[in-house]
DNA sequence: GTCAACTTCTACCATTCGGTATGTTTTGAT
DNA sequence: ATCAAAACATACCGAATGGTAGAAGTTGAC
């Protein structure tokens, strides 16, 4: 409410538009922390100091926020991703020292958001995949599936200068990020605390390197 | 059923025994693709051919519920790593060693249960932990706390004969360990199959290796 | 066979659920 | 100022939810 009036948001910065993100934003913090189902409408729009008919308004129903919202959540992860990777892209020519970077900014980022949720809203879906329809559900699995390919993407151009200490594909080092980091939030849920997740994304950084070691 | 009624099951046996372990079985099968909040009792009950007489004479509350089945759940997991680890110690003397090949039946039992569904109880209700009561979030904390100490304790006689090749410890191991198949068993579930989960695992072996290289 | 404890079923309840119908307010272009 | 579309509120609905009460069936010891 205070941020969203300076942000030009490209499309639409209607009434309408607000109280839609401001539904979405609600609604996943919620579902974050209670679980899709457990998550009631009445939930969300208490919290957001809503009605039924603002909600049925922006939402043909409860599945489609759903699916809106891991859209929209995959939208901005992928910003997210994109800036860290350019910025670190920048800092170094070599592929290995850029992923290094990307890296140890991505930590960064865990350690600044100290009190953030620590979650990933795929993770909580799959755990209740059959409550969705069956095009969320394919966007589960294509979107953690792209999240690899980001990732694979990223550490491929490495195996053309270097070779690894070890017998591993780009794909298998991706899906190992991908994995350290859902764990990582696992844990780091169970703790109450970002530690973990920060302890084992650095430690795959450190295996990064030790891979590729000279 | 079946395999059942050969287990000398340790504590009674009787009738109402096996209904009750059948309903937790049930559960945690539907949980496990439903979520907690997703699965209702009568999900439980009409998928064990039950009623709501029976449930509740074995259950005060479906809170209970929970609770019985995250202690079940834990109790099995221990028994199943206590077993592993105890047949990795009797092939090897050496820490690393015996390490390794705990990692190594680990992955075995992944490529063996190739139809598994791939989850993690703990994972689930963590993910809407705000569903429980105080002590079943207590039991989640600390159980998967417990499950970090226990790879801790795998790890940490590496030390005493070994120098790692990178700043880490045992504690940052295990819990990079437990992250990487927390977060193999998210992939898995998203691409529906054990891939994910067994590439991670190997990675991670591969990772130890490495770390305590000669 | 009897009886008491154990186990399960049937019928019911209050509440909450997602969703609808319809009314009221707000907005912005003219 | 006017008016239509957009945005939101109110009141309600049928179904599903977790849970309760008490009857009915089962079991095994005596």
């Amino acid at each position: 409410m205070e941020a969203a009036s300076e942000v030009a948001t490209r499309v639409g910065n209607s009434k309408g538009e607000q109280t839609r993100d401001r539904i979405l934003d609600v609604a996943k913090t919620l579902i974050l922390a209670r679980g899709y189902s457990g998550t009631s409408l009445d939930d969300i729009l208490k919290a957001s100091g809503l009605t039924k008919g603002a909600f049925f308004y922006h939402f043909r129903s409860k599945n489609e926020l759903a699916r809106a919202l891991i859209g929209k959540t995959w939208a901005e992860d992928h910003r997210f991703f994109d800036d860290m990777a350019r910025r670190a892209r920048e800092m170094s020519d070599d592929p290995l020292q850029a992923a290094l970077i990307f890296l140890r900014l991505f930590e960064e980022e865990l350690e600044a958001n100290l009190h953030s949720p620590f979650s990933c809203l795929f993770a909580s879906y799959l755990y209740e995949s059959e409550q969705f329809d069956g095009e969320t559900r394919q966007f589960l699995s294509d979107g953690l599936g792209q999240w690899v390919s980001i990732y694979e993407s990223m550490f491929a151009p490495i195996f053309e200068t270097r070779q690894p200490r070890i017998r591993v594909t780009a794909r298998e080092l991706a899906q190992t990020i991908a994995s350290v980091l859902e764990g990582g939030f696992i844990l780091s849920k169970a703790q109450g605390d970002s530690g973990p997740s920060i302890a084992t994304a650095r430690q795959f950084r450190e295996h990064l390197k030790l891979v590729f070691a000279d």
